[in-house]
RNA sequence: GGGCCGUUAGCUCAACUGGUAGAGCAGGGGACUCUUAAUCCCAAGGUUGAAGGUUCGAGUCCUUCACGGCCCA
């Protein structure tokens, strides 16, 4: 099955088997000793235009752009920390060099040598002494100008999504920046970092269908997580106090620009705390974080963060009183259709309580807020609210129009544990496929005592989204899911 | 799942009411030793997402499908 090539294709095939030909390897093994260009960068910016050093580096990377003028030229260069303009010299290199270096195409990777001057026109660059071919590419790279702009194929290939689009490589340096900053942050306050199961025999931890995998030698389906919730606080039990994971969750649902099937969730759990240390210590952490990764305008993270409770917010934005008509759902929906909100008849009380939140609340929260406060019914894991019956100890933290974490003070009594998971099967019994099965060994584990804890579930993809102002998911997930 | 929009050269985009597909970049040949979307000259590059249909004639109209985007559920 012959693959046909565009000519640019067949041009960059030439090329290769010529330069072997002339004995040059096109595939070399390594460069050492490579300085990143935003070094160079950083090294002469005072340099004045037409200034000169004798100071030289040693850099690779991959040709972004050439602009010849005879027996010289310009060659843009990028690495991973930015671009440098080299400039080549045919009395310089020498005429064989020369040549060879100018023949190659864009995208090809080099590691050169040369001395660092400004142009002209102002422009730091190395005067190029040597250069070697580091790997030869055989596509055409995207567009130099507008870059690839084709958001399917930005999405299925990443790589040159990296290549063309500066602010997108910027965009993932600065994911991977709040990762390591929130790792450092919670190991210096005493938490430890663990792996609980991804492969587990009955999920839990969260209201969603999971996927189904199957163990062929054990001859037994297990399911991926969707939240490591309950191993966490079997680890508290243990006795570790302090524990965190930072991983993937995956939730068989439909995928959004604010859902992606498997997607980065980070939970703590902190003995002898409650829901209120668990917000305090998120602020902190969010702040910390969108400083550490340099986000543009940390003060807006700064302590303290709005709180309201979900009943206040829910009655500031639409008037109704979610409480006055508690648990009565055809109450409930009279009084929404009173202030003009159709609710679906047919759904129950707290779920017509989540539909207001998620509609008419959440997309209206642009500076970070907590909502406190939830119905027991929406929280099978948080505990009773120490003063509002009916109510949980919980909050979700919404920003820029969208929930990024959700917290309770944990429930640690296990007779009430196991009537929560009651009342989940009936709701699966009534026909709701996302809710939680029944979880015996973590019962168990609470049996044999869990101190108060704070819970705390960060949405790692949702935080980076706010961070740098993306409304899609897919544009902060390296390789988002996609059809087929 | 529903509605709307999109898919044309490697990339970014054109093509009036249906008339037989163009440009820039990249690539090829040539000129040029401070340019930076370098410039100038020449030549080349296409199964218009797929399959059907209407028509003398389809990138354009119709149907179905695939993939994507936005909105809704």
């Amino acid at each position: 099955m012959a693959e046909t090539h565009p000519r640019t294709d067949d041009d960059r095939r030439a090329k290769l088997e010529r330069l072997r030909s002339d004995g040059v390897e096109p595939f070399p093994h390594s460069f050492p000793g490579a300085t990143a260009v935003a070094e160079v960068h950083a090294a002469h910016g005072d340099l004045e235009a037409g200034q000169e050093t004798d100071r030289s580096y040693r850099v690779a990377g991959r040709i972004a752009a050439r602009r010849g003028h005879g027996r010289a030229a310009f060659i843009d260069l990028v690495d991973r920390s930015g671009r440098l303009q080299l400039h080549a010299r045919a009395d310089v290199l020498g005429e064989e060099s020369f040549d060879r270096l100018v023949s190659l195409d864009l995208g090809d990777l080099i590691g050169v040598e040369g001395t660092a001057f400004k142009s002209r026109r102002g422009e730091l660059s190395l005067q190029l002494t040597a250069w070697t071919l580091l790997a030869k590419s055989l596509r055409a790279p995207p567009e130099k100008f507008h870059g690839l702009e084709d958001v399917e194929t930005r999405y299925r290939h990443r790589e040159l999504d990296l290549i063309a689009n500066d602010d997108v490589r910027e965009l993932f340096i600065m994911r991977s920046r709040v990762i390591s900053a929130i790792r450092r942050f919670l190991d210096e306050r005493g938490f430890l970092e663990v792996e609980t199961p991804v492969l587990q025999p009955l999920y839990g931890g969260a209201l969603s269908r999971p996927f189904t995998t199957h163990h062929n030698a054990l001859d037994r389906d297990l399911y991926l997580r969707i939240a490591t919730e309950l191993y966490l606080k079997r680890l508290v039990v243990g006795g570790l106090e302090r524990v965190y994971e930072l991983g993937k969750d995956f939730r068989n649902e439909g995928i959004s620009h604010k859902h992606n099937p498997e997607f980065t969730m980070l939970e703590w759990y902190e003995a002898y705390a409650d829901y209120e240390d668990g917000a305090r210590l998120l602020e902190a952490l969010v702040s910390h974080v969108a400083a550490e990764a340099g986000y543009s305008e940390p003060e807006r993270f700064a302590p303290p963060w709005r709180r309201v409770t979900l009943r206040e917010a829910i009655e500031a934005e639409t008037g109704i009183d979610i409480l006055a008509a508690r648990g009565d759902a055809s109450a409930l929906a009279a009084a929404a259709h009173d202030r003009g909100i159709e609710l679906d008849r047919g759904e129950t009380w707290p779920k017509m309580v989540d539909s207001l939140l998620s509609k008419h609340i959440e997309p209206t929260l642009e500076q970070p807020t907590f909502v406190l406060d939830y119905p027991v019914e929406l929280s099978p894991f948080a505990k009773e609210h120490r003063s509002a019956p009916g109510l949980v100890e919980r909050w979700e933290c919404f920003a820029s129009g969208i929930e990024i974490a959700n917290a309770f003070s944990e429930l640690n009594d296990p007779d009430e544990q196991r009537a929560r998971f009651e009342e989940q099967r009936r709701q699966t019994a009534a026909g709701d496929d996302e809710t939680q099965p029944y979880d015996e060994d973590f019962v168990r584990a609470l049996e044999h005592g869990m101190p108060p804890t704070s819970g705390v579930g960060l949405g790692i993809d949702r935080l980076v989204m706010v961070l740098t102002g993306r409304t899609s998911i897919r544009e902060v997930v390296l390789f988002p899911a996609m059809r087929t």
